[in-house]
DNA sequence: ATAATCCGTGCACACGTGTGCGCAATCAAT
DNA sequence: ATTGATTGCGCACACGTGTGCACGGATTAT
């Protein structure tokens, strides 16, 4: 029952298992005649290295640890299939665990990732707080953050994420220059860094344009219910006599108001306007298509993995900022005359 | 730089690793005096077991391998989240791959778990062919079948699955009872097992009520492309002057065809009835909310998990077939008045 | 013919951990 | 007081692989 080794290999061939290490190796020092025997009696014997082994003996394991909060949110499987592409064409294996948004549960796969002595890990949508990312720093495997909701300057630290910033500045020119002059913002306080960012950059830029304070009216669930129903439930409490136009943190919960608005026989978007974030493959399938700030997802996975080969290389890196784009579909349209300043 | 090993701390302790060892791992002939020495001194160096070493010695890595074929497809985001979530509940981590859809990757992939030395496998959508069978047969690792596509009997072979074809006589009774006689179906050639099965418990169905032949037309897609942009293309082929209700072989093509419908303006429910399949968390938020067959997915993951563990702690098992259920929201509607026969 | 070079291979160790066995010291029993 | 059991610990090996060094034989140069 126990599996072939180079020393069973070796015992067939009448050689040391050092021969055999150098030969399946390709070592020049062996001769040719012998090396070919080897190879066929390994084909014969079905022989399969022991990675294992290997990473004992080479100190480094050709691994790398995916932590996001939740695999079936369509945004990190897209993330995650970027990820795992880079990984694994350049012949490294993933890890990968869910975190479920508890910061706790963060450190806890980062640890489990630790004893398994991968060569560096990607946290996607960190979380944690002081006393954790010090107890990440001693152990001191590089570590890149996707899209991260903290600030993490620690040497061995990288991060790649997007501007969130800017794609509420976005937003905000997009629905501004349709008219919309009473807005609203639907946020999540899941993510306390991008929320913030994002309906920054989507305030600022409204007040910038001279909007009076009052018109914009923001609204946070800090419940950690699935977005869509954050979404429906958020919608429900704002007021449409003035409102024409929402900007929602992304596109689960804007397609959550979506269906508020369906249900209550509000128009979409004759009378309102929504707008998401992020751009998941279902938004331009939704009814109407959803207008919608988009994140390069896989490109974000991909940047994030090579990164980390980067600095597992000693190659000079630097932390990437992407720049989201609007994606205008039906969902968003002039605002309606009646309701006008 | 170098990681702090068990030598370390009995170096420290003044004691021989061995008994570090026993210390850790709560061997009861060690006095309390010096395990509670050794615990101490381990906890300040900050040292962390190393699992690679613990896998060569043992001969087990508690660890998994999971083989999908695309990260991004919101029906595995939930089957990967099901494993995830009882891989980890079980201390063991989960490597995860994708494999495009590809068997020949499908099989690459297996291999490199094996070299990693994974205790078990569990292989989503297999497409693996005889050749590709019996290569995996002589690796000898308990392998676990996910919505398998092909009938893999060989001992250390296990499945987990769903009743397609009862899937296809739910929606067949569904349509059947709402009055519509003249129907089709949308599949797609890339899952040719489960596709087919559930045509076939759609089409066995209907014409055990009687339904005259030509009454149901199939299109099959053997196409590569995405299922949403499948779905608006087999749509558009459809003759609707007598064709009231689809079933399509997912929700993702569903949401396609309902797409072509709202483009060329053919009111679903009304004029026509459209079935899913899968029950994918977007599809109770479509215009209008998608009828589907749902699978229980997470069930689906955490139940192959489950599979495995049992095997891999040698335990008697028998494969799993869930059943699927009808859910029913408003893409379907009785058929119109016109065209009923 | 002898010395210098080169080629092919094996010895022995390392990576970090767990454990069977033996050994010394302590304790209890006769 | 001697024997026997018990307790606490170390020695040495194993898991499978890679590699520095040495060593013997063949080849070449003087």
């Amino acid at each position: 029952m126990r599996r072939v080794s180079i020393e069973d290999i070796a015992r067939h061939a009448e050689v040391s298992h050092s021969t055999v290490s150098r030969a399946l190796r390709g070592n020049k020092r062996i001769s040719l005649t012998v090396r070919t025997r080897i190879l066929q009696i390994a084909n014969e014997l079905g022989y399969t290295p022991n990675a294992i082994a290997q990473s004992l003996q080479q100190r480094q394991t050709n691994t790398t640890g995916l932590v996001v909060p939740d695999m079936a949110d369509p945004f990190w499987g897209e993330v995650v299939k970027g990820v795992e592409a880079v990984s694994m064409h350049n012949q490294k294996a993933l890890f990968l665990s869910a975190s479920q948004y508890d910061p706790s549960r963060q450190l806890a796969v980062i640890e489990v990732f630790h004893q398994r002595r991968v060569d560096g890990i990607i946290v996607g949508d960190s979380q944690l707080g002081d006393a954790q990312i010090n107890r990440l720093a001693r152990i001191k495997v590089p570590t890149v953050f996707l899209n991260s909701q903290v600030d993490h300057a620690y040497p061995g630290f990288h991060a790649v994420g997007i501007d969130n910033y800017a794609g509420g500045v976005l937003a905000a020119q997009h629905l501004w220059a349709l008219g919309h002059r009473h807005l609203a913002y639907l946020g999540s306080t899941k993510r306390p860094a991008s929320n913030q960012m994002r309906s920054l950059g989507f305030a600022e830029t409204l007040r910038g344009y001279g909007l009076p304070l009052g018109a914009l009216a923001t609204h946070h669930s800090t419940s950690l219910a699935d977005d869509l129903r954050i979404g429906y439930e958020l919608a429900s409490a704002i007021d449409y006599t003035q409102t024409t136009a929402l900007f929602c943190y992304n596109d689960s919960i804007a397609l959550g108001a979506l269906t508020y608005c369906r249900s209550v026989g509000i128009d979409v978007p004759q009378r309102l306007s929504i707008v998401g974030f992020d751009d998941v493959a279902i938004a331009q399938f939704s009814m109407p298509a959803l207008t919608t700030i988009a994140q390069p997802k896989v490109a974000l996975g991909e940047t994030a993995m090579q990164l980390l080969l980067a600095v597992l290389a000693g190659q000079p890196t630097i932390d990437t900022i992407l720049t989201p784009t609007l994606v205008v579909r039906h969902s968003s349209a002039p605002a309606p005359k009646g309701t006008a300043q």
